[in-house]
DNA sequence: CTGAAAGCGCTTACAG
DNA sequence: CTGAAAGCGCTTACAG
């Protein structure tokens, strides 16, 4: 079907040296004469020579190319981060092969075999939750791997994220000083670990310093979704919570959009903070107060380091924490 | 770093027979004695052999990857895009490159050349407009693609898409209905060919038939993103316009919000319809007026034309058109 | 600075 | 039904 234009082979022949040496040129070797390169590089314009990079990663064991394991690419957390790690994957001429794992299901396993048949040289993950299933296999092939905004139990890769802890503490503490007696936190699974032990203690940490109570009345979890936060209003309503914060921006528009339509003034009944500051938080009405993140550089900042791992250099820091911060919007007071 | 556990020669070796076996009985291939075959396989799970989609792909010339040109991927409509096209990737067991394509720069050409040097099979292309450069290029090399919820002015590779003009003659003619004299087309470029012959002309299509004048004051220009939306609020209120149907569901989102803030009430003195059905139209207040189209399918079915271009198999219909339809929510009366 | 040759891990005619 | 061998298009020591 592809017509296989012009190999190294062809270019060699015209241009009277050896595959090597036009190898030399191709890779930018600093071992040609000035006037050989020059003559290879004329023939390899001409004849449009362009190399296979599949021989090449068959040869060198190395295919340039990372895959992006993540959950759902609609999502615009993951999307804003997906869109970070692309710009840079593209700087150091890396590709990313995409690899869409459903978290409720168990086909992230497969897609990781899929993505190691692949020979990509490195990982990066993004998501909520990483399955044991596939923690087990990642480990035993040690694949470099990056968690870009992303949380795994273990903590021995290499990630990029904010405090989510410091980042929730102060969110909640902003609620508190509202007067809020009855603070709702809004999470995904809390077997995910990024919700348990650190969002949820940071919530949880504000209320014991403010000498509130921890009440699981108060503790909701959905599945992330618009769907899933719009649903949740009425067992809200019924919690007799005052304010809420919630762990992803969908959720927060869904349930923003719950209490408008159930009639509770938001933010004069009603206070709502969200916490990953995308563009949905501008979208909606009123528009969503929200812990800030730099979502696109956790991405860019984690594909940079990725790349820094396969290329053998030192990472300055292992776990990296970016700063945050909170925009006072329209859903609190 | 990484160790290739384990070949087919190993395998090979282990099972006592040979590689070309080993290779049959991988790819399922019918001539080989069931019981070669058990032996082979349980060898092959014993060792947990993997094949090497590298070699394979250098050896076959097929790399069952297919590249995914996408100008933004935190745009929702291609996001769905997106997810469409990758799920049923995943069935057909093809795996998607991602390769962002700004479109305001010149970086598409670079990127194609990219995916090619990977040796994709194929490419599905999502977008707004494909620049000439990478139309040549593609052109010259013939790889099989296919354009998903996107017009090529040549319109000689398969398509999948809705009837845009007719969508957009529609919703035209609802807003006609509703008494509005000025009528205002929020566009992207009009450069881009799906703009211009098809959106565009469905809108006005719809003022002709009803005797109403094409005002090109009535006409806007914005780079399909919130913001634009947002700032083109008084251009639009100094058109005189009272209605308007919007491209994509950022900018009307962005407009809507402009409308209101600046003290216009909508639906009551402005309505607005958009046109991609995307999340975001559930999430604004009030809710968008939309077009629906089914995005995910758009990307599913050009997935699915794309596998069966690369089998060789023939296509029922090369532009398929789907169906379209009107959500009326809370931006119309 | 340059070339000959082996090898990366498979698939694919070709024989039998 | 199975195997021996060539070949896919490169890179990489190794020699010189």
């Amino acid at each position: 079907m592809e017509k296989q234009a012009v190999t190294i082979y062809d270019v060699a022949r015209e241009a009277g040296v050896s595959m090597a040496t036009v190898s030399r040129v191709v890779n930018g070797n600093a071992n040609v004469k000035p006037a050989t390169k020059e003559k290879v590089q004329a023939v390899i314009d001409k004849l449009n020579y362009r190399p296979n990079a599949i021989a090449r990663g068959l040869a060198s064991r190395k295919t340039t190319t990372v895959g992006l394991v993540v959950p759902d690419i609609t999502n615009q957390y993951f999307a804003e981060l997906a869109r970070g790690i692309d710009d840079v994957a593209k700087m150091y001429n890396y590709q990313i092969i995409l690899a869409g794992a459903d978290e409720s299901n168990q086909e992230g396993a497969e897609v990781l075999d899929n993505l190691l048949g692949k020979q990509v040289d490195g990982i990066i993950f993004i998501g909520n939750q990483l399955s044991d299933k596939v923690r087990e296999r990642l480990a035993s092939v040690d694949m470099p791997t990056v968690f870009a905004g992303s949380i795994d139990r273990q903590g021995t890769d290499p990630s990029v994220n904010i405090n989510y802890q410091q980042a929730f503490k102060e969110a909640t503490d902003i609620l508190v000083k509202h007067g809020h007696q009855r603070i709702a936190f809004i999470s995904g699974s809390l077997n995910h670990v990024i919700n348990q032990e650190h969002k949820l203690a940071g919530y949880q940490q504000a209320l014991v310093d403010a000498g509130l109570p921890l009440d699981k009345a108060l503790v909701f979890q959905g599945d992330y979704s618009y769907q899933s936060g719009y649903a949740m209003t009425n067992q809200l309503r019924a919690s007799k919570a005052t304010a809420a914060i919630v762990v992803n921006d969908e959720m927060a528009a869904g349930l923003l959009n719950g209490l408008t339509d159930s009639g509770v003034q938001v933010p004069a009944d009603f206070e709502v903070i969200t916490s990953n500051s995308s563009k949905l938080t501008e979208m909606t009405r009123p528009q969503l107060s929200t812990i800030t993140q730099p979502i696109y550089d956790i991405g860019a900042v984690s594909m940079r380091a990725l790349t820094k791992l396969l290329a053998h250099e030192p990472l300055d820091d292992d776990q990296v924490t970016l700063a945050h911060g909170f925009s006072k919007r329209g859903t609190t007071r």
